[in-house]
RNA sequence: GGCGACGUGGCCAAGUGGGAAGGCAAGGGUCUGCAAAACCCUGAUCACGGGUUCAAAUCCCGUCGUCGCCUCCA
């Protein structure tokens, strides 16, 4: 079974087929850079580079675009109550933001483009739409034509008239239909602004994707992606610019994942409910935060407490388990034993990319590495050599690597190890002697110097917790 | 009000027509000087009520509950 892909455009499973072999062009939307980002948008920023890592690890080139949005009303706004510029303030999150994506280990996007650097772009892009009628211009905004497109609204299922019987936009008696949305906005005194055909002003919120999306990636797209709340209204007006330009289907397959759930509510600014992604990483392992998205689907609400943190640590350590070494001593396990180790290997990467290839099962998948990590540690624990155990704990490092995750952390510094080598050594003598008392204060110690040592039967292993 | 999701053991969660994955927690056991780790064993009438089917957690209808979007939002 070739991979298949929910599309938000279809509401279903679609095998996936790039517009070149082997090539996938992503588009994903970035964040509005005003304030600290929270983990909210590490969840999607994770989700996206567990796709696309899965998508390389099957062999397809990704090129992969995030924007900023780096000029906006909250932008200015946020500018003018702190006294700044808001250029500054933009570039000052810009930086936390990658810097952000780094202590994530998520892989760089090919290009991140950014709403001012887009300028050209932009303006010729709203003047096509002009020209062919999907646009026009009033008192200095420049609005999209709604009704002009018959399809529009047609990803997030909803139908003109519906949306008008329920509105909650504000009447504005310039826009021809309440529903028409702005492409450009006319500058007020001291705004940011750009000179265009229309006067001075800044780039509405939808136009910057439809125009870095061209940009970048070309008319058409394989992937776009972004967080299930952004369906409506921006990419249903992504898809409405984009289409009304080229006449071309804009993406061939519309990814949305599903929010973070902090006490049963979406964590968001406007709820104040947000934890940022600095904080979590003040006191977790980035990886308890990739392991909780990738233990569930990408596309429903993902619980986010204390208690499943804690739980997706352990869970981590768990994995990590199984890349410990033989135990000293260890004599060996049956060739039968080895071969059935050997199997395993065969099936979980068979299962993991059944799993995978079921719309980025990753939960599934992770099923199958769990159930690795306790074939090898049983292997172990029969007294398996380092050289039998080797081959299935590079499979579990590898798959778990494209999933993002990173099991053999490189801890303290290097510099201690000899040391603790010898204080390990040394203890082992003491123990020989049964100074039982001697010997626990020397773990003890470790311990809090963050040495894990652990006895077995014919010697002790020690590693940097 | 409109549109759309979801409800699986104490917790998180996969599975979506025919054997209920996995993780965490808990209890019991093995190993061990002790500890830790690891290993072994133990648990689910799949929200509720109808219906379709030889067969339903999985499809259909209804009820209840939770959540999202409809305004900025990953």
């Amino acid at each position: 079974m070739s991979l298949q892909v929910y599309s938000t455009l279809s509401r279903k499973k679609e095998p996936f087929e790039t517009i070149e072999p082997k090539r996938v062009r992503l588009y994903v939307c970035g964040p509005t850079v005003y304030d600290k980002a929270h983990v909210g948008h590490a969840m999607s920023a994770l989700v996206f580079d567990i796709i696309r890592r899965y998508l390389q690890y099957r062999g397809y080139e990704v090129k992969h675009v995030m924007n900023y949005t780096d000029v906006d009303d909250k932008i200015i706004n946020r500018a003018n109550k702190l006294g700044c510029d808001p250029f500054e303030l933009a570039e000052t999150y810009i930086q936390q933001y990658a810097q952000h994506l780094k202590d994530l280990n998520i892989l760089p996007a090919t290009v991140n483009p950014r709403a001012t650097r887009e300028m050209d772009e932009i303006l010729k892009l709203i003047s096509d739409l002009i020209a062919k009628g999907y646009a026009y211009e009033a008192g200095g905004d420049v609005y999209y034509r709604v009704e002009k497109k018959a399809d529009y609204g047609k990803l997030s299922g909803r139908k003109l008239d519906d949306m008008r019987a329920g509105a909650r936009i504000e009447v504005d008696e310039r826009k021809e239909n309440p529903l028409d949305f702005a492409l450009w906005k006319a500058a007020k005194e001291g705004e940011p602004a750009w000179d265009s055909p229309w006067g001075k002003g800044r780039p509405g919120w939808h136009i910057e994707c439809s125009a870095m999306s061209g940009a970048h990636l070309g008319e058409q797209i394989d992937i776009h992606g972004g967080g299930n709340d952004l369906i409506f209204p921006h990419h249903e007006n992504e898809i409405a610019q984009s289409e009304a330009h080229t006449g071309k289907q804009f993406a061939r397959y519309w990814i949305h994942n599903g929010m973070l759930q902090l006490s049963g509510e979406k964590m968001s600014k406007s709820l104040g409910n947000l934890i940022t992604i600095e904080d979590f990483l003040a006191s977790h392992p980035a990886d308890a935060l990739r392991l909780m998205v990738l233990n569930s689907g990408y596309r429903n609400p993902l619980t986010f407490n204390d208690e499943v943190i804690g739980q997706a640590e352990k869970a981590l350590e768990r994995l990590q388990s199984a890349l410990k070494p033989a135990a000293p001593g260890a004599a060996g396990i049956s060739p039968e034993a080895l071969k059935a180790l050997d199997e395993q290997t065969t099936t979980t990467r068979a299962g993991f990319e059944s799993s995978m290839d079921d719309d980025f099962n990753s939960a599934g998948a992770l099923g199958y590495l769990f159930e690795l990590v306790r074939v090898i540690n049983q292997a172990r624990a029969d007294g398996a050599t380092d050289e039998q155990l080797k081959s299935a704990q590079d499979v579990l490092e590898e798959l778990s690597g494209v999933l993002g995750l990173r099991l053999r952390l490189e801890k303290e510094s290097h510099a201690a190890d000899a040391f603790v080598d010898l204080l390990v050594e040394v203890r082992q003598d003491v123990r020989q002697a049964k100074l039982w008392e001697l010997s626990d204060k020397i773990r003890d110690r470790l311990a809090a110097m963050g040495v894990q040592v652990e006895d077995a039967k014919s010697g002790s292993t020690w590693f940097w917790k």
